[in-house]
DNA sequence: CGGTTTTCCGTACAGTGCACGGAAGGACGT
DNA sequence: ACGTCCTTCCGTGCACTGTACGGAAAACCG
């Protein structure tokens, strides 16, 4: 009589246990939680309950972890369903990698180290060609526009990001602006005074900015 | 008779040897030999011929010297002497920043992470709003039109770092192009054929994203 | 059953940032 | 002249890092 299924530990143990799906899974939420500066294979390990030399059975090194990560969470920008408007595409598109990156804080620091050569990352950028070759744009001022927009959303959310990390006090803030203050003369620290900052002016500045940019790419458009 | 200057060894020894100055020196040279991923408290201080604890007497942490060493490279971009129309003004300032951060490419890393609050680092921001304020712009509009400015340089230096320190060598460069081909469609393949990259490449291809983002601006200005 | 392959992982090593405490020497009060 | 203090320098040590290496166990294959 084979052992019951409730004597037996669990299904076959040789089904591996690991696998690089779930190593980056946990990868991502272990950043998540602990940024970059507390991503170790140590501590990824742990939160898979495996030891850490396990994982180097699916990955080749701590960098292939990070590579992998990013572009698991480039995949969470949804592509339109269908082709729409060129402006459109490209700000829904913009508004959803903020937000990806504002989920994922770690995000900008590690774009600006490494090629975006994974699956997800290509086919976005894939988007981005298509939709501003679809509106009339080509060679140069193709690549300079795509450029432009995914330069400007990777800063804009950079520096986001530093702010809320930052000013994590009503202190720090105060510090802060009064370091600030101290570099501008009476004139220019009136003017600093009415610039307030909160979730809703991110929000807003994001948008301006983005319309300057699109603002400029329209102006480039065949007629 | 006291020591003849020839036998002593050298001036006083009890003049500090190390300065804060002459580590943030030190810490930029080594940035720029050997990167981020290099630099260690260890390594600067051999570079300096100190011990490695000394370096703590002048500085609180690692982390500080980064930040001293990024305001540094910071002041390398000149101020402009006059006044003169705010679009050359920020043309470049703007360019300035890109030789900058092309002379020591572990700037965008940097600046990805860390809020930039040394005394250059706020000279030259409070430099780009006064320009645009002169221009006729003011709030969030003129918030938005320097960040947008900001971002995009970091943002554009970064990939031409990123990408000129993947493809070093010709086999390289042909397997980032045969990756990137193999999620291409024919048309679309056909057109990638055609971008070559070269040093000019990137100077064009800057320019054109610039003007892009001040033509926006323009747009913006009071008549 | 023997051999091979795949997964798992303990140990070990060279490297890291930095806390601590001590040593050396100039400055200074008496 | 002599103790006292303060500044600068730095050796040692600790907890932690990434990962090379080699061994153990288990499943599959003949």
């Amino acid at each position: 009589m084979p052992e019951s299924i409730w004597l037996r530990e669990d299904a076959s143990p040789r089904r591996p246990r690991l696998s690089r799906e779930r190593i980056v899974e946990a990868a991502v939420g272990l950043l998540d939680a602990e940024g970059v500066p507390g991503f170790s294979m140590r501590a990824l390990a742990a939160r898979l309950r495996a030891g850490t030399m396990s994982l180097y059975e699916y990955v080749r090194s701590k960098e292939d972890v990070l590579d992998l990560a990013l572009d698991e969470v480039i995949g969470e920008i949804e592509e339109p369903r269908e082709p729409g408007p060129w402006r459109g595409t490209l700000a829904g598109q913009l508004t959803q990698s903020r937000a990806v990156m504002r989920r994922h804080p770690w995000v900008p620091a590690l774009t600006a180290t490494r090629p975006l050569l994974g699956p997800n990352a290509l086919a976005r950028s894939r988007l981005f060609y298509s939709a501003l070759a679809r509106a009339g744009l080509s060679g140069p001022e193709l690549t300079a526009a795509v450029g432009t927009l995914s330069s400007y959303v990777n800063g804009f959310v950079a520096s986001e990001n530093i702010w809320w990390a930052t000013v994590r006090t009503p202190a720090a803030d105060a510090e802060i602006r009064a370091r600030v203050a101290g570099h501008l003369n009476e004139r220019e620290a009136e003017l600093a005074r009415h610039s307030q900052v909160d979730d809703g002016d991110f929000d807003r500045q994001f948008l301006l900015g983005l319309d300057l940019i699109l603002d400029g790419i329209a102006a480039r458009l065949p007629p």
